[in-house]
DNA sequence: CTCCTTCGATGACACTTGTCAGAAACGCAA
DNA sequence: TTGCGTTTCTGACAAGTGTCATCGAAGGAG
């Protein structure tokens, strides 16, 4: 019997899932958490063999999840199931140490097979993206990257620059910076760009 | 027996949902499609009660799916399933006369209950999206509405006006009204909310 | 201690953006 | 016909944006 824990803050989701590995005759489903710091908690305390968890959650997202669990080394195979096919995910994902990433575009049956096959000690890493995951590098720091996450909700230079005690200008550099490294024409285009790619 | 079609191009929540309906013993779930045109199809040959659909799908939306069957008076209650808490999706899928909207944040037991009520002859509308949908309305006109979706994309005024055959200027005239109406700074926060808000 | 890199700041320039007042062109209704 | 509303355009101005060369401070590496 492979004992799960499920984490996905989307209610509908959550119970989806739980009903569809119910139907597996190996498989129990301990519990479910809709978000980061429960599935924590459920997690010291049910001790599952694997968790299989969302990536976009609130408060802990399901990247930070799975390094704590390699950090504290749990006995615990993780499984990600996203609905972005963001190589930058799967190489963080990959780098916490996760045995599977799965998209929300793959069929229903292949998590139940997932299951098993990181339960057994393999892997289960959607093939697509594993190529392409290795292949292209994030080119933006990290001050280049909040400075774009601000900009993509709309905030000019100068609020931008308040929020970070920077100056005006710096902020412009950094926007500039990251507009030229992604090959594009304005903060706008850079911001898609970059939240496209995982790298935001 | 409550016969039931799925229409939701994520396969993962598809067939998640139809495990979890099938648990139901008076529901039976008779078959899904992954968009719009197939559901149509399968509408027609399977002639369920109630159908199951997403909004956002390639090719057909749920929504367009839902005004076809209330044209061609066929007796199938729609139920809308969506990640959207958008109060003008809400409005066009009553006018397209769904029986059902709910939010994938709802709980998933809500679903089967959903079905159920609106087999009767019910109704099943996320109540807190009940309550603003009619109070807001869409304030942009059609061209504000196109000139701010090729704006979110981080086109140019200028760029905007070669496409639509406009001049620079009454693009930038569109935007800075649309900026006006929707009471914000500049186009990125217009554009944001009028996505959120579903006018996009 | 120098050399080098990184981080942040500055100033200047051209361009884009947001705002506003005004006007031409068109259809439509009284 | 006159008048109204809608759509589009124009020009002008202030503010914001993107680019670039340059500069200073801090922190290693040699």
């Amino acid at each position: 019997m492979i004992r799960v824990l499920l984490a996905e803050d989307q209610a509908m989701l959550r119970g989806a899932l739980a009903a569809l590995l119910a139907l597996e005759p190996d498989v129990e489903v301990l519990g479910s958490a809709p978000d980061g710091e429960s599935a924590w908690r459920e997690l010291q305390r049910l001790k599952p063999d694997v968790l299989i968890s969302d990536i976009e959650m609130p408060g802990l997202t399901g990247l930070e999840l799975a390094q704590r669990i390699q950090r504290h080394e749990l006995p615990i195979k993780v499984i990600i199931v996203t609905t972005f096919a963001r190589s930058g995910y799967l190489r963080r994902a990959l780098e916490a140490g996760v045995s599977g990433y799965l998209l929300k575009d793959a069929p229903a049956e292949q998590l139940a097979e997932a299951v098993r096959s990181v339960h057994r000690g393999g892997r289960a890493i959607d093939p697509q993206l594993a190529l392409e995951a290795w292949s292209e590098g994030d080119p933006l720091n990290d001050r280049e990257r909040q400075v774009l996450r601000l900009a993509g909700e709309g905030q000019s230079a100068g609020q931008i620059a308040a929020q970070l005690n920077l100056s005006h200008g710096t902020v412009r550099n950094y926007l500039s910076e990251a507009i030229g490294k992604l090959g594009v024409g304005n903060r706008i285009e850079a911001y898609r760009l970059a939240r496209q790619k995982g790298w935001l």
